[in-house]
DNA sequence: AAGCTATATAACCATAGCGACATGTACACG
DNA sequence: CGTGTACATGTCGCTATGGTTATATAGCTT
């Protein structure tokens, strides 16, 4: 098994989903945006379907793939705990200008 | 060069920003907590640095690394529009079982 | 049933990533 | 100034990954 992580490493990968965030696509729509092979991205698809990222419906031929956005809260919870520090550190940064004298020339080169 | 998402497909490197977050480490200090030898953390570190996600103190033969939070506002933004969908997906679900009629035995099997 | 369309899978190749071991480098200390 | 400590870097082997080409599968269509 892979991890969500993992699986979101791929450019190509992020692309189909972002692709798919708009609408339903069968995967001839997928193929023609991204400029790949369609066994290529009959791959990745595979990797997503696996990692519980999208969703098949088959309509005869065609296969329509649709999001399912609820794994990625596995990254937010990751990322939950680090969004506090960067305010923090953008908070420190602004204490710090507040204290800065305004004399720019001052520490140049 | 190598995008943030790459970098955190790493279980390591996760690790080692997981540690990071709590205070400022000696290398040593994560060679032990992760169990791994001291050549594969400093490359590991080599990555973070190169992408910004670590910075090194020298003291001595010492070499501090802390985190540095920003680059993760790349995930930040990249899963932005994702979380109204699983939001979406959540109000859709309990709109859904509001309207269900409290028969759980129908539509079983 | 034959053939076309849409997609999946198989087989193969090239490259890159991660690990371990060995070695280089920088600093402290006696 | 040689030795130990703390870390970085070089090299190598293995495996995994992503791409391509060829082929299998499934469903219309006539």
């Amino acid at each position: 098994m892979v991890s969500t992580f993992e699986v979101l490493a791929e450019p190509r990968r992020r692309e189909i989903l972002d692709l798919l965030r708009a609408r339903e696509r069968p995967v001839g729509d997928l193929v023609e945006r991204l400029a790949l092979s369609q066994p290529a991205v009959s791959k990745h698809l595979r990797v997503l379907r696996e990692a519980g990222l999208v969703e098949v419906r088959t309509d005869a031929q065609r296969r329509w793939y649709r999001l399912r956005a609820e794994p990625l809260r596995e990254l937010e919870a990751w990322l939950a705990p680090y969004r506090r520090l960067w305010d923090e550190h953008l908070d420190a940064l602004e204490r710090h200008l507040d204290t800065m004298p305004d004399d720019p020339e001052e520490s140049g080169s």
